[in-house]
DNA sequence: GGAACCAGCCTAGCTCTCCTAGGCAACCGG
DNA sequence: CCGGTTGCCTAGGAGAGCTAGGCTGGTTCC
């Protein structure tokens, strides 16, 4: 009696659903009941999509980074050197500013080991970081030295952005960021030797 | 009877351990009941010297962030220029590596409103990365753009490095770092007009 | 069309963390 | 040595994570 149909539940959907309630209500909300109450479900149903509350939060960082990856793709075809430099940033920083919790899940901390899929997303993302630099034409171990400044410096920027850093002076933080590109521009134009 | 001496709790003590705890076994670990357990003490007894568990984190976040504006501090004593910038970020670096709980707990959301002594420490530890900058003696609001980009890169840098971000790659973090710390040094001595 | 099977959601119940209320004992000042 | 304060206690409730096992709705197959 009063036999309600079934929700429907899947790992994507679940998965999915946390990015959303990650995004509204911060990432350190993101638990199992809470998407249980979500759902109007039992927190003990999800058990049968997912290993763990671990496992949710790596599938989340997952999805992050997919997105992340695939903005990134798009903001880079057709461009080249400042440009691609540009947009890559501004779709990296635009990201975290639509998807806070998504953002701060895609800064999980990955076992390469178990959690693979979470893996290759990190590591496509990190290939399109690369990309940016094909306009640079900069040599190993240049090319590597450069990609995690890069990433760094625009992982830094918006992660002290989000905490709120930089609330305390005038300076809008857009025209900071767009110093920054400039500046970056410029040191890969010009990287120094040694 | 049984009657043990009593365990001498202060907030300060507390707050010692937690950040030793932090640095052991990961922020994540630091939970009001650990820390009793540490001192053999139930964790009901620890909230006469803690308000809550988010009290304690913030007041790691403030040893921290007092830890690591002193060290920057001796860093900068007698240094300008490159000098200043290399041992600047050389002291955050070694921080985060040899503390990497309480460099978590300094990533914390403070809110400045309630949490003034920790907002202090912040202000403190961002003066001492603006004092980087006397030596390059760029005007406002280049100075402002330019501290938030080197706070951005270093912490940016050093997130990664401790999330195992550069662990793929052959090309060792300490190399990439000072190169980046070199293409900084360039860029300051060169800022882009406009 | 019935039987068997499964998948999906359930209840029950454990542990752990956080936190409050109130008790008793140790130490400290007078 | 007596009263007050401080410090740690027990008891207990809420919420999160997780496991074991049960019931049922939908599919499959004879």
């Amino acid at each position: 009696m009063g036999g309600m149909t079934r929700a429907g539940l899947t790992a994507e959907r679940l998965t999915l659903a946390a990015a959303e309630l990650a995004d509204e209500a911060g990432l350190e909300n993101v638990t199992v009941s809470a998407l249980a109450r979500r759902f109007g479900v039992k927190d003990a149903s999800l058990y049968s999509h997912l290993r763990n509350a671990r496992d949710l939060r790596v599938r989340l960082a997952t999805l992050a980074l997919t997105e992340l990856a695939d903005r990134a793709a798009a903001a880079l075809a057709g461009r080249a050197g400042r440009d691609a430099l540009v947009a890559f940033a501004d779709a990296y920083r635009d990201y975290a500013g639509q998807h806070p919790g998504r953002y701060a899940a895609a800064q999980l901390d990955l076992d390469p080991e178990t959690e693979t899929a979470a893996a290759d997303a990190a590591r496509r993302h990190a290939e399109m970081t690369r990309a940016i630099l094909r306009g640079y034409r900069l040599p190993e171990p240049d090319q590597t030295d450069a990609v995690r400044m890069l990433h760094g410096a625009f992982h830094g920027y918006v992660s002290l952005e989000r905490m709120g850093g930089f609330r305390h002076h005038p300076r809008p933080a857009d025209a900071s960021w767009s110093r920054m590109l400039d500046a970056l521009d410029a040191v890969l134009r010009n990287w120094p030797p040694q």
